[in-house]
DNA sequence: AATTAGTTGTTATTTATTTCACATTTGTTT
DNA sequence: AAACAAATGTGAAATAAATAACAACTAATT
């Protein structure tokens, strides 16, 4: 079975999350056009990404919703439970221990870190913080698999050469600085200042025409 | 001129925030295999960005920085200042306003929003905080063009056709919800969900080989 | 029972983005 | 001054991603 393409997880992603809302609300079926509709996308991308998965709709009822969701399910989670650490309780750490916490069955944030002594054993939604000297024994003890940076930019680098060495298999960066991580190890970056000029540009591009 | 390819938008951000370091460091003239290098992606990428802005190095010596830096902002930013507001002060907006604010001269955080009248008067790393309901007031006064989305789920949409009505040329939205604006408007919408579901399929895929 | 209409799955096409490959230019070395 | 080396700029090729086009299937309608 085939690795899927970057841009249909993510999809597939979204898709998840509105059937489970659809599911809530007692749907079960759905077209590819409605899907497409609130994701705002069209609807063959919707079917060709369904067809990635090897799914079919039921004839002129659409996909089931449940069946769906279930198909996503064993694609993109692993079977096992993986465990996120998240390092830095700033704003950013914070929002994001909060939006991420309990929002995947699969995907559990174990531990959190801050090099600031007073918040160690505070918890956060839930969750435990640590101090960042602990991180190797933790990520250990906590089989954590992926790493979320959310440091200052400064600490992003050793941060992430630690996660690297306690045997991290993912980092998800939001810092703007870029990483180097070995190639066993997944990086996805984030840079909220990008994302902003970017707007910026098109924004300013669109007024010129 | 033509309009840049957005993935060349997004680097070339990188790149001018990478150069005004290096232009502090007094470093006067970088080869497309250094930038390439900073920034983690291949020289030829750099060097195919930065013919789409018909600028040339100096043989054997580099780019030079300074000059490379005012020739991205020339093509980037808007001559006017574009001036930004932050609606949702939760953990997640206010880590967006201390990040993004004073981090470009072109780009202002000129307003901040909240629902809580409480945060009304509030400022934020120097900035002021409106009660949602000055919304349409605030944007028209400040000329803002550009619109940031940190509220919760649920007030998303409702936030983002406010914006709309009131004339906003640009989204970024930071909720998990899409949005349907017109087309005159541009959106960049970011999920970090999905980015955390992402690395997770990407950590599990290479495991599995 | 035949026709219409809605929806899918998939092949083919188009568009966007990245990488390759190399001629070109000129500083440096012999 | 000839040979070499370091980089660039770019056409051509490769890869990735999105869209179009349509045959096929079947529920509903006539």
């Amino acid at each position: 079975m085939d690795t899927l393409p970057g841009k249909t997880v993510e999809r597939l992603s979204q898709y998840r999350r509105r059937l489970l809302n659809l599911l809530d609300d007692n749907v079960e079926y759905i077209f590819s056009h409605e899907l497409a509709e609130i994701i705002q996308i069209s609807a063959v991308q919707v079917r060709r990404d369904l067809m990635l998965l090897g799914f079919s709709s039921v004839h002129r009822k659409g996909y089931p919703v449940e069946m769906l969701i279930e198909v996503i399910g064993q694609r993109l989670d692993d079977e096992k439970e993986q465990n996120v650490a998240i390092i830095g309780m700033g704003n950013l750490g914070t929002a994001l221990a909060s939006y991420l916490n309990g929002i995947r069955p699969k995907l559990k944030i174990v531990a959190l870190f801050d090099i600031d002594k007073k918040k160690e054993g505070m918890e956060i939604v839930g969750v435990k913080c640590y101090p960042f000297s602990e991180l190797g024994k933790v990520i250990k003890s906590k089989r954590v698999s992926i790493g979320v940076i959310t440091v200052p930019q400064t600490s992003a680098k050793k941060v992430a050469a630690q996660l690297v060495k306690n045997g991290i298999k993912g980092i998800l960066n939001f810092t703007h600085i870029p990483l180097n991580v070995p190639s066993n190890v997944s990086l996805e970056e984030y840079d909220m200042i990008t994302s902003l000029e970017k707007v910026a540009y098109f924004v300013k591009e669109s007024q010129e025409k």
